[in-house]
DNA sequence: ATTTTATTGTATCATAATGAGACAATAAAT
DNA sequence: ATTTATTGTCTCATTATGATACAATAAAAT
């Protein structure tokens, strides 16, 4: 077994013991391909049950640490834009109409050797009350990597989201919301865009999330003048057209200008 | 000892006797007078101690409806605007940089007869993760009334709040920052203003919360064409100058203009 | 070698929104 | 009748936005 897992199961059993945490995470990580939004889930061992990354937070780590870890075992990646968005607790958010996704936990645990301990399933199911933080990655540079309760991460195309675990899909909506309601206040292309990029893959970007077209020539006078971009050698793409040039952002502008907000409406 | 004192007392027991719920939720209610904001603070019984109020979640309710519940039971408001805006998880919340407190926590507890339970101090003081909530209430029509383990409530001006519990302070100060970036798409009015008001009225209110002048006439030129107001009969206040109409809301244009949001920068 | 094609960078023009200020109307005090 | 402070509305310059036009251009087609 390897360490990290090892390190894992001792934090699990840990919460089995009886720790009386009962606060958890889950993140919505979405990375941009190009051409549409994905989100990374995870499947879980054994069974058809899917769920957003998430995690339980250690007693003496605090909840943006806890969020960071969460994020860092599941996709490697460590200094990311992450926020927290929203605190979930419906009493009933894992026994409400789940009673199929219940008896799946069940069989999963079962399966999953525990030295010698008895999973506490009560407990693995009771109530939490769970902080959804989300990420924007870059896709390309990102490598997800399952845990020890998953078989595999993959990310997924919003549009074919399966049905989640508990109330994740409400969790990712509410995310997917809130993401739309604070573009104007985000720094979205440094996160979700390769190092250079043209002017459309930028449009494009907020067009995918603004889920709507947006005028081209409008679009490039805008963002040119909030000056939040450096103009590099031109891109030859081999098409039957005028070559467009690159871009990279001026980071430290782009957070400062993000900072009062840029009025995209939606 | 009165029917809603016993209420809470038990309560308390029930926490004390070992529920694993570690959830609270701490409420910003502010309140506008005409000329200020104001927070409603509760002074703890028998020592110096302020703090927001507050409350731990039942184990069979949901979030917001706690929430609602800690809200009422303070102000005695039932039907009121209120919105979750942070949750905070900070590690040492209760213990880092506050021993002064904790002893007062600890001497206020032995004044407080339990009948034959001990306080759990340990439990008291542990690590809680908080939702923080606000509301927006119109101050004359709101009567706070002090709980079982509280003196007294206040509402104290933004610039006269002491030093608060832990971290409430910094809550504060959240709540206070989030509404000021929600501003836009908040009925603010609604609820901080009386049924009806003059045009200035509802200028200064948002002067307070932006915290800068805004040209008078400009103001007026923005508010009118949104067709939120309806006009009445003019306010004859005495002074020597023209007398301002007063105004009410469309409520419910209100309500749906505010969801896409209106301009103001700060 | 010339023409065609699709896309890019930029300009134009009408309309809307905003900031700064002007001014007549007016309720009550002088 | 005059003065005072505040209100409701208007003006004007500036800026932002939506819709469209058009020359420039990289490479394919002829």
């Amino acid at each position: 077994m390897i360490e990290s897992e090892q390190y894992k199961i001792q934090a699990f059993e840990r919460r089995l013991a009886g720790s009386l945490q009962e606060n958890c995470i889950d993140c919505v990580i979405l990375g941009y391909d190009g051409r549409q939004l994905k989100v990374l889930l995870l499947k879980w061992k054994y069974e058809e049950v899917w769920s957003l990354p998430g995690g339980y937070i250690h007693l003496s780590e605090d909840l943006d640490e806890a969020a960071h870890r969460i994020l860092e075992e599941r996709t490697g990646l460590g200094d990311i834009f992450l926020k927290q968005f929203h605190t979930f607790g419906s009493a009933q958010r894992m026994h409400k109409n789940h009673s199929g996704e219940v008896a799946a936990l069940k069989r999963i645990m079962k399966k999953i050797p525990l030295k010698d301990k008895e999973w506490d399933f009560e407990w693995f199911i009771k109530r939490f009350v769970t902080t959804g933080y989300f990420a924007l990655v870059y896709l390309e540079t990102t490598k997800p990597m399952p845990d020890f309760f998953s078989e595999r991460c993959e990310w997924t195309a919003l549009s074919e989201v399966p049905k989640l675990l508990a109330d994740h899909n409400q969790i990712l909506d509410t995310a997917l919301e809130y993401l739309r309601r604070q573009l104007n206040y985000l720094p979205i292309g440094m996160s979700l865009l390769p190092e250079k990029f043209t002017m459309q893959d930028l449009q494009k970007l907020y067009e995918v999330i603004l889920g709507k077209p947006l005028v081209r020539s409008n679009f490039q006078r805008k963002i040119l003048k909030l000056g939040i971009l450096i103009r590099h050698e031109k891109l030859m793409t081999g098409a039957a057209n005028k070559a467009p040039y690159l871009y990279s952002f001026h980071r430290e502008r782009y957070r400062e200008v993000v900072r009062n907000g840029i009025g995209f409406s939606y």
